[in-house]
DNA sequence: GCCACCATCCCCAAAGATGGGGAGAACGGT
DNA sequence: ACCGTTCTCCCCATCTTTGGGGATGGTGGC
């Protein structure tokens, strides 16, 4: 459609800077909308340029990278942002990606490539490198596995009324709801103490809620 | 370090698997452990071939390719999985991806990314295709965002008095803990229940846990 | 047949929690 | 200066929970 798409960098680093201004001004059907050191006056800036992608620097002096994605991902949330680095360490993705980072790629990515994931990503993908791929999966790995729950042995009747505890029914309710006795209620929490090594009705359930027991 | 690496295809597809062979035959450096039309005898085939990496399509007859994924991950953590898929929903691509596959990629890849792709794969990386990766990252944003918390204005005592509870303490001990008086947390103890709508202890530790109160 | 385990129920006494009141001091805002 | 909020503390009566016992019947394994 747009006879040109429009490109902004952020990036401190002068040589890359230049060489990135470089790349895009002999690109055809790109054109540079601005190039600057910092992020500091990212509102501005964007406000002025409208660029159609961003191609962001992680670490800059003042407004950090990940800090200028996530405010540019709440002012212009379809604003695709591409995002450079030196750094290969799991904060920095996790945090980079969850503030909105279209794409993360090393900064020793060669231009060609560079110009491939510009497109990709100017198409809905998100180009990252395959390394900094595999620490996301690995992230989200993590993030999905739950963390494994502990076998307490708890009998069936023992979790039912844990789980009615948790609800927070009293002794009484519960007893009433699985059609038992009090005092057998009692006796299941006793058992339930024993085995949880907790000692009043807010531990097991702090615990019972946290370790997955329901 | 070994002469040539060997790769195992399993594609129901005849088509596919015969052009996915012929792929790895003529590719230099890279040889045909086997080509399976499913993952049925999954255990016995590994174990005969030793590949050094998988080429999987995600749906099979019998054994799909998300269990056969996990299977392997079971057994042979460390070695890569590549999906093949026509599929871009992101049920499959999620559970492929906490399966323990290394990369996602669309059948219709051409051939020298896919070489590529299988590169970097041994190499450690993950390869997916930008489209996938935009899916797995807003996935991954998902998860990580949480869901929105209430807010049930409590003053900052009554939060502390309810972090205390929730680690289990009677109002005895979080009165001590606090360095105020028994009838004080009692006080603030009727502000909690007031204002998060419960009549309990149990009910107040279950919410303020899983509504991340504390 | 015996033993371990589970589920059921009972008693007593002590400790803790809950509901319903009230009240004073400190603080910020209008 | 007045009002609202927060934090602080108090009383009383009642209900619930907790720890210490013990007892019965059923089920499944050996």
């Amino acid at each position: 459609m747009s006879a040109s798409i429009s490109v902004s960098i952020f990036e401190d680093h002068e040589g890359l800077r230049e060489a990135l201004s470089e790349l895009i001004l002999q690109a055809p059907g790109y054109h540079l909308a601005g190039a600057y050191a910092h992020a500091n006056d990212l509102e501005t800036t964007l406000a002025q340029d409208l660029p159609d992608m961003i191609l962001m620097d992680i670490s800059m002096p003042g407004l950090s990278g990940t800090e200028a994605v996530k405010q540019i991902h709440q002012e212009y949330p379809d604003l695709p942002v591409l995002m450079l680095t030196v750094f290969e360490d799991d904060d920095h993705i996790f945090e980079a990606l969850c503030a909105g980072a279209s794409g993360y790629l090393l900064k020793n990515t060669p231009p060609d490539r560079l110009l491939e994931a510009i497109r990709e990503t100017l198409l809905g993908g998100s180009a990252m490198t395959p390394l900094i791929a595999r620490r996301a999966l690995h992230l989200f790995r993590q993030m999905a596995i739950e963390p494994e729950r502990p076998d307490y042995q708890l009998t069936p009747k023992e979790t039912e009324v844990l789980g009615h505890l948790v609800q927070g029914l009293s002794y009484k309710m519960i007893g009433a709801a699985m059609d038992i006795g009090y005092e057998t209620v009692r006796s299941h929490m006793k058992a339930i103490y024993e085995k949880l090594h907790v000692v009043s009705m807010t531990e097991a359930v702090a615990k019972a809620i946290r370790e997955g027991l329901v």
